[in-house]
Parts: C-alpha cells; structure tokens; sequence
DNA sequence: TGTACATCAGTGAACGCGCGTTCACTGATGTAC
DNA sequence: TGTACATCAGTGAACGCGCGTTCACTGATGTAC
C-alpha cells in the first residue's frame, strides 16, 4: 500500500541520510551522534531505529552514496576524452586524488577502521570497488596487451593502492602536507614511469 | 638523587610500557584500557598516571619503540649487501612489507587517526619519519643523478606512500586480502618500473 | 646510629561523561464493517 | 459516510556500559638533626 506511512518513512531515511552525509562532511564519521541527527531532523532519537537499525547502517548509506559520486566522478574524467591509456590513468587518478581533496572527511570514512574491522564489508561495496578497479584495468591492459587477466589484476591493484597511499599521506596534514599540485606530480611522476615500457 | 624511588618511577614505566606494547600487538592500540594495564603489571590504575601524563603519551611510547624497530628492519635489510640502487628499494620495501606484516597491529598503530586528527604530531615522529625518507633517498639520488634536491624529495615521498599504500590495502584482509608474496610482486613490478629509466 | 618528620609514590573507589540503544507509552493513520 | 478498533510510527526519558581520570587517603622512603 505504501501511502502516506511508507512515504513518510522513506521521508525519514533521507532525511537522516542528508543530515548524516552533512555531519561527515563536515566533521567526519566520528562526529555521528543519534542525538545530534534527531535534533537536525526534527525527529526523535527512537525514531532513527525505525528506519535505521543502528548507526552503522546509516553511516553505510553515507557511504554507499559516496562511493557511487566518487565512481562517477573518474568515470567522468575519462568521458570523451581520446586520451591515451597511460593518460587516461593519470586523468582517473587526478580526477581520484580531486574527489578525495574536495571530499576529504567523506573520503576517509570509507576506509574508517570501525567498518574494516567489526565486520565483513558488504557486497555492494566490493562491487563499486570492482566497478572501480574494472575502470583502472581497461587503460592497463591496452598497455600491456600481451599480459594475462592475473598479471593485469595485479597491476591494477598496485597502481589503484600506489595512487591511494600517495594521496592518503599526501592529504594528511600533520604528516608530510603536500600541496595538492605536487601530490599530482607525484602520481603522474609514478604513473609515466611505471607505464612507460 | 635518583636511587629506589627515581628506578621504581622507571621500571614502572618500563613495564606499563611493555604491557602496553603487548595489548598493541596483539588486540590494537583501541584496546588500550587503564584497568588492563594496571591488571597486567600490578600496580592501581592511579599509578599509572603519576609516570605518564595520560594514556595517549604511553602509546606514543609505545610507537616511538615501534618506529625504532621500523628504522632499524629497513636500515639493516641493506646491511653489507652490494645491491643496485633499484634493488636497494626493493629490499627496503620488502623488509617495509615484511614489517607490516609481521607487526600488523603496532605497524597501524603508528597511523592511527587519534593520533593524527587530535594534535600535532610530536618532533621525535617527524625526525624518524626524515631518516627514513633519507634512507630511501640515497638510491634515489644514485638513479637520477641529475635530479635536484627537490625532485629527489617528491620522488621519495611519492615511492614511500606509494609502497606504503600497496601494503597499506594488500593487508585490509576485508577490503582485498592480497597473500604477502603478491604484495611483494606488485611493489617490485611498480617499483621496477617506475626506477628503470 | 636512632628518632621524628616530610614527601610523595601508590591506592582504588568514585566521579563524570559520552553516547548507543531500548522501551513503555501516545496518538495518528489505516482498516473493517 | 461514519464509527470502533488495530496497528505501528513516533516519543524522549532512562538504561547501561565503557572507560579515562581524579582525589582523599596510606604508607613506604628519604632527610634532618
């Protein structure tokens, strides 16, 4: 039947998920409280177990719709371009590195410890990262045409974990804080040596 | 003056920091609770607090050993050996590898986000991290010896965070669960690539 | 060396706070007749 | 259409737990004479 009841439940789970999305946008993951969520919504705190099981499931949402703008956003930077495979992954990993500058909070809540320990990862968020490495695969086999489905795998893995650890430590501020440009020089320096045969 | 009090202040140390590093390496940094530690080496939960200023500063402790040991597997991995300059990286890198993998949890702990979100990263932090970017940078600068300081530096940041971003997700059981020698292989195939001008 | 006093390490119960989650209750919405 | 009843969304105070840190107290160690 849906109507009215339904409609006001779903009202209710986007709410929450906007608020949500705001809070880690702003203040990270860890700043998720029910109270604070309710008093945004105008709900009550009860009211989120309604729609939510818990917490996590709703940070998950969050997630789930980061992972998809992010996916979206290097499969945009490609789009029409007639750009060479090395230049397509450096133009994928300049379009990665930009998404994890303008969305960092969002960004890091993907890889947060308390979702990649508690538990198992959910499916679709393998998915969307196979949806992501099938991306970086595409250029990579055109480099290498000669190699196997394993070898281009691996290779895939590598420059998609190269590319994160570089923008991972680049981004953090108290650590190293490269500017943005030279954390793209970096990847571009890493990415032409490696695909250059 | 030191004698009987000033030893028992340091033993005492000494052994909450060992408690400490035990519960790291075994269950994490998260599971660091006073009433633990103060079980483990006999003493009230008060004691601890009269030789550290609050749990976070007996991690750190903790961390500065886990850094040392860090320095020192890279360092002695080149130890005597005649190797190339690509091959000095690749030895270090693996001895990297090998040190994550075998001290997963102490090795995380050095990244952890309370750490790094809460404050600023203390001096003698910064100062490990310089040496080993140095020791990463001599063979750098033996391979492109027409390289400046400054291209030098980006260069070894950019190999350091990529090769720690490949061990970094090759040993996120849940995300990718890469077994250690496929690890190695991705980080010799990038790092081959990226030094064989 | 012995005694009196002062210091400060050591104690652990209690404080305080944050916060996720529950639960008995209420009131609006939907259904049956 | 109107009435009686059932359902279940919505409420928010209270539960419960974990845990870092404190603090009034005690007793051992060190000092002065």
């Amino acid at each position: 039947m849906a109507s009215k009841t339904e409609k006001r439940r779903e009202d209710l789970r986007e709410n929450l998920t906007n608020a949500a999305e705001q809070i880690i946008v702003t203040h990270g993951v860890r700043a998720i409280k029910a109270r604070d969520l309710a008093g945004m919504v105008g709900c009550s705190v009860g009211a989120i177990y309604n729609v939510f099981h818990d917490l996590n499931e709703l940070v998950m949402a969050v997630n789930g719709r980061t992972f998809r703008r992010l996916g979206a956003t290097v499969a945009d930077a490609l789009d029409g371009s007639e750009a060479t495979p090395q230049e397509q992954l450096i133009i994928m990993s300049g379009a990665y590195l930009e998404f994890a500058h303008e969305n960092t909070l969002a960004w890091r809540a993907l890889f947060d410890l308390k979702m990649s320990t508690d538990m198992a990862v959910p499916q679709w968020y393998l998915r969307e990262l196979g949806a992501l490495f099938a991306l970086i695969g595409k250029p990579i086999s055109a480099i290498f045409p000669d190699w196997d489905q394993d070898q281009i795998d691996l290779m895939t893995r590598a420059l998609f974990s190269s590319v994160h650890g570089i923008v991972l430590l680049g981004l953090e501020k108290r650590i190293s804080g490269v500017p943005v440009d030279q954390i793209e020089k970096m990847i571009a320096a890493v990415l032409t040596n490696i695909t250059t045969q």
